[in-house]
DNA sequence: ATTATTATTGCGTAATGCGCATTAATTTTG
DNA sequence: CAAAATTAATGCGCATTACGCAATAATAAT
């Protein structure tokens, strides 16, 4: 896929936004005004949307331009980043990596799972440090497949050529809910009986929502939100205040005794996602990653996460 | 600040980083091989550092090239997505916002004040929709900029240009720990006293971290790591099962009562950071939108995070 | 209705990027 | 060890891209 702009065009299309004007992004940016129209004109064919409608003597973003300013400042402030941090003279020390095991994971395993891993990690190798690359899921086979991290626990799912996946366990959807909560009693729940609730679900964007709306729309339900955040922390906060109740992985349930917090398997459609390791193929591991790699391995295996 | 480099140069980087060979990487991208040295030459111009070492026979990537790569690959990404999301029908629904408040927030902030502000909002306003944007603090003031967000809360610290800044509360680090830990039963501890145990702080990179870096080094005192992650959570968790001491601000901790972890407050030095509600100037906010804001004004005012 | 403002477009010029052919360097092979 | 094979770098000519200037057309402001 060709990319038919650059950061020129960025840089110009993020001053119009700002001063809602060709002619002031032309001042601001010392360029000539007709650039700033070519500049923009060729933005739009570029991402084949009008971006700003406008007159001779007026202009007003579309929603399209409204989407895309976000975009724009991250791959400006990307392209920026690099350039300096390139300079940072800490980046020698940081790939020094005799001492230092990165892996990758997702942050709702670090409930159960990772601690007990870590406890048994140290007994055996206690001078080395961990660095805990804890992204989204999709981050994660980035990091591995880029090197930045030795070794991935998230979704096997898409096969990624270069990397290898080994199966560590199934991971259910459920509803998380308030113990006083009405339905908590229950043994398990049709999507169907949440219709009246104040549900909370992950945010659009990931792909814990991408799974909950594929399924449910191959089972033609609706999925009907009052509340929506992207981290698995905030749902459960939610869930705790008894304001609503969450659709979330078994995994994102802490274990306490005690727990104000009640998981209910979801039936009707189930929905589940495969847990496991995440390696480069045809390299082999540094003798610490390996170790951690293998007690996650060990771990799991007498592990179950849905509850 | 001007950048010297495109897509084409970054997709020309990628490649030879993956074929290893200038003359693979030409035939990958069906462009000449000379093409794709003028293009890694512009770029190491442009960056003003050797990606590859390379003879005409042999090349090898350099370690700013190894930083480089996953910056590059989520450049090219970013920018292939904003293609593909502007052709995306929902997002003309996505921005009927007559029903939607959107704020963004730090995660941290959730572990209390979020849901005790969202039971009195659902009392006040029940059909309306809460989108939480729940980022890094950098990001809540760009949601917020670009109107991505109807308001945020989280740091106030440099001014930033189109955006207002209202005052809550100061966030204290504390060091967090299980509470069967020996240092747990004192009632604050010196950076000092931490120096023999095994650390967990947040990554570098972000504001945390760089706090308490910068704080660290003026007193100077080294921070010895064994553990970092980014999420707090993560971070509590290893903190749970008696893993390490954690650094962390006041608010990530819950409040829970009867929880495993104690947070002492940490002195010489001290380290905090103010939190406040930020919003763009001279912009006024919906009347849902700013029913939610006064409510966090109000729960602000009644409370205090340094436990 | 007239004036002022501003986005668009044509033109000429400079800069950029390409493929082809060649050269230089360095592994590989016998 | 020498010869052959391979491959990054560079010169050249050509095509494409991007710019400022000047002019035009359109549209708010007065």
């Amino acid at each position: 896929m060709r990319i038919n702009f650059d950061f020129a065009d960025l840089e110009a299309f993020l001053a119009v936004a700002e001063t809602l004007s060709f002619h002031r992004a032309a001042s601001q940016l010392a360029i000539s005004q007709s650039a700033v129209t070519r500049r923009i004109q060729k933005l739009e064919s570029a991402l084949g949307v009008e971006l700003f409608e406008r007159t001779t003597r007026s202009l007003r973003p579309t929603l399209a331009a409204r989407d895309f300013e976000a975009r724009a400042r991250a791959m400006l402030s990307d392209a920026t980043e690099a350039m300096h941090a390139l300079g940072d003279s800490t980046l020698r020390y940081q790939y020094q990596r005799n001492e230092v095991v990165n892996f990758a994971t997702i942050p709702t395993l670090t409930n159960d799972l990772l601690p007990r891993v870590l406890s048994r990690f140290k007994a055996e190798a206690n001078q080395v440090r961990v660095n805990i690359l804890d992204f989204f899921a999709g981050d994660v086979n980035e990091a591995v497949a880029t090197g930045e991290a030795d070794f991935g626990i998230g979704f096997i799912g898409i096969q990624e050529p270069g990397l290898e996946f080994d199966f560590f366990l199934d991971d259910k959807f459920v509803a998380a809910m308030h113990r006083d909560h009405r339905l908590a009693g229950q043994r398990q729940l049709r999507w169907s009986e949440l219709a009246d609730q104040s549900l909370i679900v992950p945010q659009k964007g990931g792909g814990n929502r991408l799974l909950i709306d594929t399924t449910l729309a191959r089972s033609k339900q609706f999925l009907n939100w009052s509340y929506q955040a992207r981290y698995s922390t905030t749902i459960l906060e939610l869930v705790r205040m008894d304001i609503g109740v969450a659709i979330l992985p078994a995994s994102a349930i802490p274990v306490a005794k005690d727990s104000q917090i009640v998981a209910l398997p979801l039936v009707q459609p189930e929905i589940s996602r495969s847990l496991g390791g995440i390696r480069r193929s045809g390299r082999s591991l540094s003798a610490n990653a390996q170790l951690l790699y293998d007690l996650f391995v060990e771990e799991c295996q007498g592990s179950s996460l849905a509850h």
